[in-house]
DNA sequence: CGCAGTTTTGATTCATCTCAATTTGTGTGG
DNA sequence: CCACACAAATTGAGATGAATCAAAACTGCG
């Protein structure tokens, strides 16, 4: 906590380069020509690592940019004034952080590191202003954008239609598709995120988490092991899904 | 059903015109010069009517354009295939339908018209193009996805912890806050939808939305006459709100 | 004016929550 | 490096809010 690092280089220190990085194909830089990644370097200004625990912007916050998840995990959510939390989203390398703040030019929401992590800055005019004269990268930004909510429309339908361990398998579908894209494995990986959390986003209770986690487990669909987590049986998650209620 | 109009001038004789159009400060021309206005009138293509329960688009068609509503009323929703449908949100007048198509270049969710509408299409390549050189427009869209954005959040927090009768208070407040902006009572309205429907939105069965309806009627807050609604407690509605459970 | 679709209301069931106790894991400081 | 304290996860028993099933009342459309 009290460990900042004495010397201040932290921040100036690791000038971004989308040119250099690998997940080019994944984050913003994403059909951009040589030359325009180039032009785009100039404006990802500064990287910023964020501790575990901590908060890359809060609500209320006002907005001056979007950042890019270099390394690291996050998660997004909302607190009500009587303490209910709604965690929103879970973001991983490659995902855009902070689009909730354009509208209003004031975050709507609170973005937190589940573990120690790496961001990189771009500020929100220079983008503009920068997609302005590049298509492919307005273009891409509408697309980041828009993916956005229709990735909420698919939580809006978990939340309003299915129970709780289909919220589970497609949680851990969706999951092991987005480890599978960043190259990880698609059967085994760590859970960065307490079952608390996995409950709110779920809309569920932890405890309901982690009997759900229990009985995919007798059923011989996945192995638990805290939050190692290792999907035995794909087809068969995905036949939870769609396979309605009573 | 089958009594299009036999003079098919319905199209080309409604020529948008932003400029004209009360909705100006609501919908896509706010914060424009005249000028800019102008420049938008030419791409604001044509004007089409929708008739109630007519679709605008469906899942699967291809991405052109996004619309404004010009006037009438809309729901989107997204079915899954076991034949669970979850309405994602409803639209009026002076609000931009389309934009969970630019990710993909497919439209994911369908829009269906609740009541005779007619809407403004606004062709997404012209659009993109404009607002790379009108820097007030590139922002506003920007603003507008933003605000979709933030608007999904609320709906996720709404099903996530909040129940029964706190969801369907928070749905009317809503509604009665969009009316009021539009110019319409604040406390008085026609509900577009069935219950059905708002119960699929609030992730709660038909039933229980009458049920609550039935709750705040006894307990003073709102008289309810079948789709007309007024609000009589807008206090008491918003106490419900953050009041947590037991 | 009648009928289909919508809404209301009641009785019962069930999934998830709540409360509680225990186990397991994790980070810290001696 | 180990022990301890605290946080996270599991599991059980019981309570409850919303779903389900069912029937009646309303209404507005053709």
């Amino acid at each position: 906590m009290h460990a900042q690092n004495v010397i201040p280089i932290t921040l100036t220190s690791l000038k971004a380069a989308c040119s250099q990085c690998n997940l080019r194909e994944l984050c913003l830089p994403f059909g951009l020509s040589e030359a325009e990644v180039t032009q785009l370097d100039q404006l990802v200004g500064v990287r910023r690592k964020i501790k575990r625990g901590h908060h890359l912007y809060r609500a209320s916050d006002p907005f001056e940019a979007i950042y890019a998840i270099k390394m690291g995990f996050f998660k997004t959510d909302i607190l009500l004034e009587d303490g209910r939390e709604q965690v929103t989203g879970f973001q991983m390398a490659g995902e855009i952080l902070g689009m909730d703040g354009i509208g209003t030019e004031i975050h709507t929401c609170n973005a937190i590191a589940l573990e120690d992590s790496e961001i990189c800055i771009i500020p929100f005019a220079q983008l503009e202003q920068l997609s302005r004269e590049i298509q492919a990268l307005q273009r891409h930004f509408h697309k980041v954008m828009s993916r956005e909510i229709v990735r909420d429309h698919g939580v809006m339908m978990l939340l309003g239609t299915m129970r709780a361990e289909e919220r589970l398998a497609a949680f851990l579908l969706n999951l092991s598709q987005r480890f599978t894209a960043r190259g990880y494995s698609p059967q085994e990986f760590h859970l960065r995120m307490t079952r608390e959390e996995i409950g709110s986003y779920l809309g569920l209770k932890l405890e309901t988490v982690s009997r759900a986690f229990s009985r995919f487990q007798e059923e011989g669909l996945i192995s638990v092991h805290q939050k190692h987590i290792r999907l035995l049986d794909n087809q068969g998650l995905k036949r939870l899904l769609n396979h309605q209620a009573p």
